[in-house]
RNA sequence: GGUGGGGUGGCAGAGUGGUUGAAUGUACCGGUCUUGAAAACCGGCAGGCCCGUCAGGGUCUCGAGGGUUCGAAUCCCUCCCCCACCGCCA
């Protein structure tokens, strides 16, 4: 979430962020709503520090009338009630008043904090304006030797590509109908070689990160409590997107939420926390099993092993501290990390700098790197695919604005609190990394070469097929 | 799932209605002493929000929410979580 009092000194900053990433914010009735909370809050605590002054004066001379009370009698008693009444009306019109502000703090939060939630991180300034993902300006593309982007497939490789769906059911590594039957569409199963690419892929990703990145390797829920999904940014927007187990149905309880990326365990681990300044940056990766709902999706990539429900995800963020330039460097280097991997994998892809309306609430700059599907986008004349890219990976900056919901401090040299700033990274999202993989490196027998780095992870296998 | 115990500041641990945002210890930071260190002594040491140019002031926070009261860490209700033992179990 955004800074109020940074939203109170330059609303034109936020209106302009909320109108470049082509959303709906009402900034102006959040700004209203907050003056007048602030007024409010404003009356109440002056009631209340009157009413906390009488308490000190008064109250000890309340208690000791009460005490005299119990034993008196008759004029004595009238005399004693008399006094203490009097006392007592002072601090009942104060009390009025602080539970009269309270009445209408109360009718106006709902609204201002909801609001206050939905006002999305604006752009930086270098984001290219855009509406979606139409608008997105390729920064540069990179392709195994051998490989020419202006080529077809069957010109760079010399036979007709299959798709990955025909790969898969011919070697028997990913089975969809007993998929659907137990969990229905878009749900599959990973069959013999097919999970062992699957987990050799991933195993690769989380050595990578560790071995030459020097982050740290994690196991965190996913299954998580709502103020995570809140904390991380991806509640309330993505609701709709994250599978609900209800637990407080069954009387028992808090409800839970499948995560969709192991962004939320990896950032929530922190949340409401003041991090020691020597222990930044944080530098974590997970592997985990990333569930989503794909609602609004229906229709869209309901073949193959593109759009599905459950996958797996290696995920890298990095927490740093408040500091433009170092995110930026962090970030440069998560974009290499990427490239490193899929250039190792033999993989062809481009970097795209995502424009302004294709961002969400929570980041302020975002690199998609979509990889080349032989296999994917329209048939050719020749009967071939003509090919497309997928999107494969995205590294996003967020500035501070997922570490202000988490809660999530850090005291700079000079003793002040500060959120730190966040960022995180796809470093390789398996069965869709598969695609490629599978659609680059197969033969014209329909056989697939296991690239050499996966191998050690696959007992030696070199070839599929 | 059953029974019992408990949630107070970085940690430990007082505190059962009235200057308690909170004693005390410890950790941490600064200082004195010392060749240096330790010890000892002195001082500092929570966050949020609001007002203020600053100095500073106000308010809220003792698991969460609600209630009683002129006044709640302290009393009542609901919920959450943790610990111990038993049962079940990957």
């Amino acid at each position: 979430m955004i800074d109020l009092k940074e939203l109170r000194d330059h609303p034109d900053r936020f209106r302009n962020g909320v109108r470049d990433k082509c959303m709906e914010v009402d900034i102006d009735r959040l700004l209203a709503l907050d003056e007048a909370r602030r007024a409010i809050l404003a009356r109440q605590e002056t009631a209340r520090a009157e009413q906390n002054r009488l308490g000190k004066e008064t109250g000890p001379k309340m208690g000791a009338l009460k005490t005299k009370l119990k034993g008196a009698i008759g004029e004595e008693k009238s005399q004693l009630e008399r006094e203490l009444a009097e006392l007592e009306q002072k601090p009942a019109v104060l009390k009025a008043e602080v539970q009269e502000c309270e009445a209408r703090i109360n009718a106006i939060e709902p609204e201002w904090r909801s609001l206050w939630m939905q006002v999305p991180q604006p752009p930086s300034d270098d984001v290219p304006k855009g509406k979606g993902a139409d608008d997105n300006v390729e920064i540069r593309r990179w392709s195994p030797t051998g490989w020419d982007f202006n080529k077809s497939f069957e010109a760079n490789r010399g036979f007709k590509p299959r798709t990955h769906l025909e790969l898969v059911k011919m070697h028997g590594l990913v089975d969809f109908e007993r998929g659907v039957k137990m969990s229905g569409t878009r749900h599959y199963v990973m069959w013999g070689l097919g999970m062992r690419l699957h987990q050799a892929v991933l195993r690769y990703a989380v050595d990578f990160m560790a071995d030459r990145r020097g982050f740290s390797p994690m196991g965190v829920p996913v299954i998580v409590k709502e103020e995570c999904m809140v904390g991380t940014g991806f509640f309330p927007a993505g609701r709709e997107q994250a599978y609900h187990i209800e637990e407080s149905a069954r009387g028992s309880g808090h409800d839970l939420f499948l995560t969709g990326t192991g962004e939320v365990g990896l950032m929530g681990l922190h949340a409401d926390e003041i991090l020691p300044l020597e222990s930044l940056p944080l530098k974590y990766c997970t592997v985990s099993t990333c569930f989503r709902r794909e609602a609004g999706a229906a229709g869209k990539d309901t073949a193959g092993l593109y759009r599905i429900h459950q996958f797996d995800k290696v995920e890298q963020v990095v927490v740093c501290r408040a500091d433009e330039a170092e995110s930026r460097a962090w970030h440069a280097q998560m974009i290499e990390t990427v490239e490193m991997i899929l250039q190792s994998l033999g993989l062809a892809y481009r970097l795209l700098q995502c424009c302004t309306g294709d961002l969400g609430v929570k980041n302020e700059d975002m690199i998609d790197i979509e990889s080349w599907m032989p296999g994917r986008g329209e048939i050719g004349a020749d009967g071939a695919p003509t090919g497309a890219f997928g999107e494969t990976h995205s590294a996003s900056r967020l500035n501070d604005f997922q570490c202000r919901r988490l809660n999530l401090r850090y005291k700079d040299e000079t003793g002040k609190m500060r959120f730190a700033y966040a960022l995180n990274n796809t470093v390789i999202a398996s069965p869709r990394v598969l695609i490629p993989l599978l659609e680059m490196h197969q033969q014209a027998d329909g056989s697939v070469v296991v690239p050499e780095v996966l191998r050690p992870y696959m007992g030696g296998i070199a070839r599929i097929g």
